[in-house]
DNA sequence: ACAAACATTGCAAAATATTGCATCAATATT
DNA sequence: AATATTGATGCAATATTTTGCAATGTTTGT
């Protein structure tokens, strides 16, 4: 088997699984975790990936560590992903925010959409390199490792120059009384600023997240246009939201 | 069997099971190994697919990622990046401009400098992401296709914000009388920006391009205090700069 | 602080490349 | 017709790269 093709097996696990193991990929290759060692050293040198003890990650991954990373996660805000793309028409500005299901949103977005997309996230401006119509105009400010956003002043006021028609506003958590809170604190004030700067908001949200609340305050849910979930079985959340005048998803 | 019809043959099977064996295709072909060797090297010289150690792969045309292009020129280059380090101490802000060079030297970059760096390069700040104690100021934009660098009235506007100690200024054309050009309107914008918000200016360029000029003007000459290039053979040259109070190396 | 897991380094064997050279066939030249 | 010339090919000797192993550090979790 060519080095090669080791290779592309151990880039496309990382595609798939966010993740790779010495030991798995020794046994799957039939090779010892040395060379596995070597191969993801040399891959990690291209920049496809990036080794960490005992496997590797995605070069760019989301800002947790990947150990405690559930792979089945990925089915399930793609297709949540896919929902969110209907909403999007040629011609307006949308500002992505920096969370994985706003990646996801960009990978799945049709490369002949002409559209604007405003971010924060080096992941979401590098895959749209390959959108020909797309014009990704990019927040500055100070650069977060390992989550490749960038926050702080810079980027709220970058972004407080715009007037988008959408905001895709990745995973936060909703509480119809409490509002849309966030964990991290100069997250949620680039979060409140792309708000601001929106005509409508399309929220993100896996199901556990509803009538949930973290510390940090980012708007009231009636700002919100359409919550994007998973679960549309609870009738009861479906009809708090609808009241407000929230579209469900 | 005609030359031609084993290329036929080698890149039909490329194209079905994505390699090939130097093994498997001497025997299919009956030609000896060394034979198919050439083959390959022949077809890959043409850049129809990708020689790798045991056979070939096709050659992948697919999306750039910005960090491929760092492999080739590079020895040359490297060099030049190595003096640019030694320019560098703790504590102070670097701007980085968007070029290959300034991208060897961010590799380059000690793992323990604590410096401050300012770009709008996303290679570069993606570099920079393992260095624990490098802050990244990353320039907003418009997000520039293929380079992967933001230009435009965003980004000069946040580059004036910096007082910069240094700014490693990637490769240019530098003249004596007609100074420091570039052959992008834009790009060289930026630059002229990058050199209003620094103390000092570290030129990076290859002796191919001493005392030539581009079409946009940028800076003049004497507003260099270092010039890095890789043939300290002119001695005249030399002298000339140096009589304007340019460091050569 | 300890053991276990993992990483790093040096090394030798195996696989693969490279180089120089001789052969051969096809074509060009005398 | 005889003889160079050229280019492709295979072979052998010599590098180079890859790989697994073992000995030795380093990190991690308890």
């Amino acid at each position: 088997m060519l080095k090669e093709e080791r290779f592309k097996v151990i880039l496309d696990r990382l595609v798939n699984d966010q993740k790779v193991y010495l030991a798995g990929l020794s046994a799957l290759l039939n090779v010892s975790e040395d060379t596995v060692r070597r191969d993801i050293k040399e891959l990690a040198d291209q920049g496809l990936l990036k080794s960490v003890r005992g496997g590797a990650v995605p070069h760019a991954p989301g800002p947790h560590h990947f150990r405690d990373r559930i792979s089945h996660d990925k089915d399930q805000k793609q297709i949540i992903a896919n929902k969110a793309l209907s909403f999007l028409k040629d011609g307006q500005v949308v500002i992505f925010d920096g969370g994985t299901s706003a990646m996801l949103i960009a990978q799945a977005l049709p490369k002949d959409l002409r559209i604007t997309v405003v971010t924060n996230s080096f992941p979401i401006a590098s895959l749209l390199e390959e959108h020909e119509f797309v014009e990704v105009l990019f927040a500055g400010g100070r650069l977060l490792k390992n989550s490749f956003v960038t926050i702080g002043s810079d980027t709220i006021q970058f972004l407080k120059k715009f007037r988008a028609d959408i905001c895709l506003l990745g995973i936060c958590s909703i509480h119809k009384e409490l509002g849309v809170t966030g964990p991290d604190y100069e997250e949620s004030e680039v979060k409140r600023t792309m708000i601001q700067s929106s005509r409508e908001i399309i929220a993100l949200a896996t199901a556990e997240k509803l009538e949930t609340a973290e510390a940090f305050y980012i708007c009231p849910t009636e700002r919100l246009s359409v919550i994007i979930t998973d679960q549309p079985g609870g009738q009861e959340a479906f009809k708090t939201y609808s009241e407000l005048g929230i579209q469900m998803v």
